[in-house]
DNA sequence: TGTACATCAGTGAACGCGCGTTCACTGATGTAC
DNA sequence: TGTACATCAGTGAACGCGCGTTCACTGATGTAC
C-alpha cells in the first residue's frame, strides 16, 4: 500500500505537534523543550530530529499550525452565520469566535499574540497563515462598503498606502475611512482578549466576557452599523 | 555618616535592576539569568543573593519597577496639559505617553503586558504599582462626568458590580456607560500598542502611528467628546 | 514471487553549556563601650 | 579617641539539573529487478 511509511511518519508528526501544544500549555512557548516533548512521546531526543531539524523550526510549524487552526475557526464562525447580509451578526460571530479559541487555547494564543519569543525570528512562512483570520475580517469590510454603509473619520495621509495596499489584498474596494475603523475595531477586539487573557482583568473587571460584548458591540455601531463618530451628520442612507 | 553602607546597597541594588532591564530588552523576561547580571555586575553570581533571595523576587522587582515607571510617565503627561478642563487633550497625551513609553521600553512593557513568564505567578505586591496608571484613566472619566458629557450605551447587568468597584476605587461618581466607554477605549489603546509592538503589523500597516492616533481620536470623540454610539441621538448638552 | 539493495525511523552515548541555589569563607565597614 | 565585637558584602567552589545538537549504529520497511 501507498503510504504506509508516509502515515506513520505523519502520524508522529501530528503526534509531536500535540505534545509540543500541551508542554506549552503548561510551560509557556519560551520553555518548550525537545527532549521533553521526546520524553513524553516514548522516544529517545534525537530521534525528534528525523521529524524537525531544530527547536526553533518545531516552534515555527507550532506557530503556522496555531494560526491555520484559528484561521479556519474564524472562517467557519462566518461562514456559520445564514443571512449574509446581516454583517453585524457575522462581525460578533466572527470576534467571539477569536475569543473563544483564545480562551480554549491560552497557550496557543499566547504563542501567537504574547511576547514573541526571545532569540526566535519568524520566517516567511508564518505570514500566510497569520493573515488567515484577519482577511475574514477584511472580506467583512468589503461588504460594509457595498452594504451602503459609510464612514466619515479624519484619514491620515500618511496611512493612504496603508490603506491602498489593504485594498489590494482584499480584492474589491473598500473606503479608506471604512478600512480605518476596522483596524481601529480589530485591535480593540485584540486588545481585550490581551487584556483578559494575560491577567489585567484581575482586580478590574470580574466578568471578562460582558466586557468583551461590550466592545464587540461598540463595533458592530460604528463598523457595520454606519455609526458616524467623528461628526454629528446622522446615519446615511 | 549616617548609611554609607546603605547608599551603597542601594545603589547596586539599582545597578542590579537597570542591568536585569537591559538583559531583558535583548533576550526577553523568560530567559532573565541572575548569573548573566551578576557576570555583568563583575560580581561572582551568589552576591546577587544578597540583594535578591531568588530570580523570581529580582522579576518582581522588575514588574514593580515597570509599572512604577510606567506610571510615573503617565502621570506626568496628564499633569503637563494646562488646561485641565480640555479632555480631549489629556486623554491624547495619556494614551500616547502609553505608548511612547512602550516604545522607548519594549522589554519592560513585553513584561508587564505580554505573555506572563511562565513557572511565575506575580504576587500581591505588584498589584498597587498596576493600578498606577489605570488611575489616570479612571480619574480622567471622573471628570468626564463633571464635565456634563454623557454616554448611552447598553450596560450588561452582570457588570454592574465591577463598574461599582471601579467608581469606588475612583472615590467619585462615574455613570456606568462612561465606564463601559472607558473600558472600551483602554482596550483599544492597549490593543493598538501590543499589535505594534509584537508585530502584527507587519505586512499590514507600516504607519502604526498615524493608526494609533486614529484609534485615538475614535475614542477622543466617544468617551471625551460624548458622541453616543449606540443610539443615534445628537451630542448631550 | 523472491532476492539484493536502498531508505529511513529510532537508539544510545556523548559534547559542551548555562542555569539557580547553597555554603563555608574572608575581609571590610559600622557600632558599643 | 581607641579598642572589641558584630554586621554584612562579596568570594569561590560545588551541587544537580536539563537543555540542543551531533554521530555512528541497528533493524525494520520499501523498491528495483
Amino acid at each position: 500500500m501507498a503510504g504506509t511509511r508516509e502515515r506513520a511518519r505523519a502520524a508522529t508528526t501530528a503526534e509531536i505537534l500535540r505534545i509540543a501544544r500541551a508542554h506549552m500549555a503548561v510551560d509557556g512557548a519560551a520553555a518548550l523543550s525537545l527532549r521533553a516533548v521526546a520524553r513524553e512521546l516514548g522516544m529517545v531526543s534525537s530521534a525528534v530530529y528525523r521529524y524537525f531539524p531544530s527547536r526553533d523550526e518545531l516552534l515555527t510549524a507550532l506557530i503556522i499550525d496555531g494560526y491555520d487552526r484559528l484561521g479556519e475557526t474564524v472562517e467557519r464562525a462566518d461562514a456559520g452565520v445564514r443571512r449574509r447580509g446581516d454583517l453585524q451578526a457575522r462581525w460578533r460571530a466572527v470576534t467571539h469566535a477569536i475569543r473563544d479559541w483564545a480562551l480554549a487555547n491560552p497557550a496557543e494564543h499566547a504563542l501567537l499574540f504574547g511576547t514573541p519569543v526571545p532569540g526566535y525570528a519568524a520566517p516567511q512562512d508564518t505570514i500566510g497563515p497569520a493573515t488567515r483570520y484577519t482577511l475574514v475580517l477584511l472580506l467583512l469590510l468589503v461588504d460594509v462598503g457595498a452594504a451602503g454603509i459609510e464612514h466619515r473619520v479624519p484619514v491620515a495621509r500618511a496611512m493612504r498606502a496603508d490603506l491602498a495596499r489593504l485594498r489590494d489584498v482584499s480584492g474589491h474596494h473598500i473606503a479608506d475611512s471604512t478600512i480605518v475603523v476596522g483596524l481601529a475595531a480589530w485591535a480593540a477586539v485584540m486588545g481585550a482578549i490581551n487584556l483578559e487573557l494575560f491577567g489585567h482583568l484581575h482586580n478590574v473587571v470580574d466578568t471578562p466576557g460582558a466586557l468583551f460584548d461590550a466592545v464587540v458591540e461598540q463595533h458592530a455601531q460604528i463598523v457595520f452599523g454606519g455609526t458616524i463618530t467623528h461628526s454629528r451628520a446622522s446615519k446615511p442612507t
